[in-house]
RNA sequence: UGGGGAUUGGUGUAACGGUAGCACCGCUGACUCUGGAUCAGCUAGUCUAGGUUCGAAUCCUAGAUCCCCAGCCA
């Protein structure tokens, strides 16, 4: 059995931590990699190869001496160098956040290199809007491009930085004979595509190469209009792929690019494009998704081509080789509950069903952020899920045990009433000095796992006073049978405060109960129980039930959200996605927050972080943008495991 | 009815001709000042039919099902 190897850094992008948890097996892309290093594939890192390609847009200018040293570590390795290479016309999702993690992890793993690139190639789409959020999701998820910063960083890259090159290359191939300039039409090239059997047909295959030059030119200087002609690859017009079916290289698009302006009005296509992108950068092992597997044949052949007549040490005519990087296909990422195609949440944005890209509902990397998904859980239910090239479906319910598993070992603990039912102790004393109920002060600890694994008893102070709030689901004046809660003569402990025994509730005059009456035992302050003369408790309660002190607790606006939509695969059983979203997926109350809290939380807008805490018994929050001075915001993140929902639901 | 992929418990994933394992979900129980967490246990699987082999999830043959491909999108 083959596992992982040994991490230079710290904990690589795919979560995995030395001394962590047992080592896994490689997936098959690992394996791959650990072939090539043994066979000596793609070489290994020299100074020359080590250094930032040109393009980059992040030099290592003053790069700090400790992370260069770093990256020194670098060199002698096996080279592995991969790549993020988004379009920059929509934001990031769960989908993308496995191909960076897969991506940069892999150069963590092997002490290799991981850039980020814009597949900026068609201006019609592109936005600098989406290159901001691209660049500031992936940072945020951990997957660091910047040389100077991250040890494996390969740097900041453009598609576009490369157009003067890629034309280049593509008057090359036309002085081979392996492109042609079409007039045709789009519509009639699609009309003369062909069937599986039935070969396509050009009229212009032939073309005289001087005169493809010479047109060419033209298309390059603006001469034509949009769609006019366009530079096909020569290569097969009847292979059963039809993607060598004289594939177009080269369209005419006048149209203004978010990074080159007006300097072009021709746009290299994906196919042409894609190959060279990784070939300049120097990528060993360019990882995409399944439904690229067909296009292999043309990433190939575009590279293949280019390099016929050229040679190792650049003697002739064409000069020297280019690299010719491997292209892997893997299966992406689909998980249950959400969507992820670009168009359709772009129209969820634009039809207002969401108030935007980063709507706490979405499934974008910037919304996961705002609804207080940590990095760390991302990662981690990537790595869970492993990389295949079967095509599978993820529960959703796993990203959410991903982030409960994070916070729950990290988040901060706090007392907040969602929905709140006055409780009055009516044997609370007064405090003989101002004649008010007395407050008292209560330990709580700030996070009840911290202290097992290690982390200290860290407590800070609570204030109980004769009037509370406590959940309204945590009283019933009829209960069912394994109600462990408060209900009208039982006894309940409040946490970290005293037990409390229900001795009346009042009503309105429509006979809702609007206030519950009950009694402390002073004996059970903070978690003591009287024991008896045999040394043992002289009784036990079932439940402990979360509370805020009414003068104390601070209102703020509490959003709860829940699955954007309610079927796990969108549309499958409706025929419209939109059918199946969930009109309660988002639900706003104002709850009484403990009031350390709410002194204490805020919102890190140079992070886009709100501070995270665990509501008790109740789920995950934090703190969102929208929160002003004084009144605050919170997102629920994800509610706790809930086994009394469940009971209930399925007892009936 | 062309081509390219895929198929292991409910879900995801290991196995690389030699004991079908792991995780999640679910179910029990223990523990617990969160009906949380933690711990222990249980349930459940090789798409089908042939073949090769001492031995097949793995190799061969045939079939089934699902996904992708005929953008001047990526």
């Amino acid at each position: 059995m083959t596992t992982r190897p040994e991490t230079p850094g710290n904990s690589d992008a795919a979560g995995n931590v030395p001394g962590g948890e047992a080592p896994r097996t490689l997936h098959f892309i690992e394996q791959i990699v650990e072939t090539d290093n043994e066979s000596g594939k793609w070489g290994v890192w020299t100074p020359q190869n080590s250094a930032t390609t040109v393009g980059c847009r992040t030099p290592v200018g003053g790069a700090d001496p400790a992370v260069l040293a770093a990256a020194k570590g670098r060199l002698g390795r096996a080279r592995v160098h991969t790549r993020f290479p988004p379009e920059p016309n929509g934001y990031l999702h769960i989908g993308h956040a496995k191909s960076i993690c897969l991506n940069h992890g892999l150069a963590a793993s092997y002490g290799g290199k991981f850039n980020m690139r814009f597949d900026d190639t068609n201006p019609a789409k592109e936005e600098q809007e989406y290159v901001d959020s691209i660049i500031r999701d992936v940072k945020w998820l951990g997957a660091d491009f910047d040389p100077s910063t991250g040890p494996y960083g390969g740097g900041l890259y453009y598609a576009s930085d490369y157009f003067e090159q890629m034309y280049q290359f593509a008057v090359e191939l036309i002085k081979k004979g392996k492109a042609y300039v079409c007039t045709l039409s789009a519509e009639e090239v699609s009309q003369r595509r062909g069937t599986p059997q039935i070969p396509a047909t050009s009229p212009h295959r032939d073309r005289p190469i001087a005169e493809s030059v010479r047109m060419f030119e033209e298309m390059r200087a603006g001469k034509h209009p949009n769609g006019a002609m366009s530079l096909r690859a020569k290569i097969d017009l009847s292979s059963p792929n039809f993607n060598l079916r004289d594939p177009v290289m080269y369209r005419i698009v006048h149209e203004h690019h978010h990074n080159t302006g007006d300097a072009w009005c021709i746009y290299p296509m994906y196919d042409w494009a894609h190959g060279i992108e990784d070939s300049l950068e120097g990528i060993t092992h360019s990882i995409c998704t399944l439904e690229f597997e067909i296009h292999r044949p043309l990433y190939d052949w575009f590279i293949n081509s280019i390099n016929e007549g050229r040679t190792e040490d650049g003697s002739g005519p064409w000069g020297k080789k280019i690299h010719h990087p491997q292209q892997i296909e893997f299966a992406k990422l689909r998980p249950t509950y959400i969507i992820t195609s670009k168009r359709n949440l772009l129209k969820l944005v634009q039809s207002g069903a969401v108030s935007g890209w980063d709507d706490p509902r979405m499934p974008t990397i910037s919304a996961l952020r705002r609804r207080g998904y940590t990095p760390e859980s991302i990662r981690n239910f990537c790595r869970d899920v492993g990389v295949t090239r079967t095509e599978s479906s993820i529960d959703l319910g796993r990203l959410e045990n991903s982030v409960r598993d994070h916070l729950n070992k990290v988040a901060p603990r706090a007392m907040t009433v969602l929905k709140p039912l006055k409780v009055t102790i009516e044997n609370w004393p007064d405090d003989p000095a101002t004649g008010k109920p007395r407050v008292d002060e209560l330990d709580f600890v700030i996070n009840p796992e911290m202290l097992e694994h290690g982390g200290g008893s860290a407590k800070r102070k609570v204030p109980f006073t004769k009037t509370l709030y406590i959940e309204r689901d945590d009283f019933m004046e009829n209960p069912p049978k394994k109600f462990f809660r408060l209900a009208p003569g039982n006894e309940v402990r409040l946490r970290w405060a005293y037990i409390i025994k229900c001795t009346g509730v009042v009503k309105d005059d429509a006979g809702n109960i609007t206030e519950v009456v009950c009694t402390y035992d002073p004996a059970t302050r903070g978690g003591d129980i009287p024991l008896g003369p045999d040394g043992k408790p002289i009784r036990k309660v079932q439940g402990t039930i979360h509370w805020v002190s009414a003068e104390h607790a601070v209102k703020a606006e509490i959003r709860l959200y829940d699955r954007l939509f309610k079927a796990d695969e969108p549309g499958a059983a409706t025929g419209n996605w939109m059918d199946d979203l969930n009109p309660c997926a988002l639900e706003t109350v104002t709850g009484y927050v403990d009031p350390h809290i709410a002194q204490t939380a805020s919102y890190h807008p140079d992070r886009h972080e709100g501070d995270r805490y665990q509501f008790e018994r109740l789920g995950y929050f934090c703190v969102d943008r929208d929160s002003k001075p004084g009144a605050l915001v919170f997102n629920r993140t994800v509610t706790l495991k809930d086994t009394w929902a469940k009971e209930n639901t399925r007892g009936g």
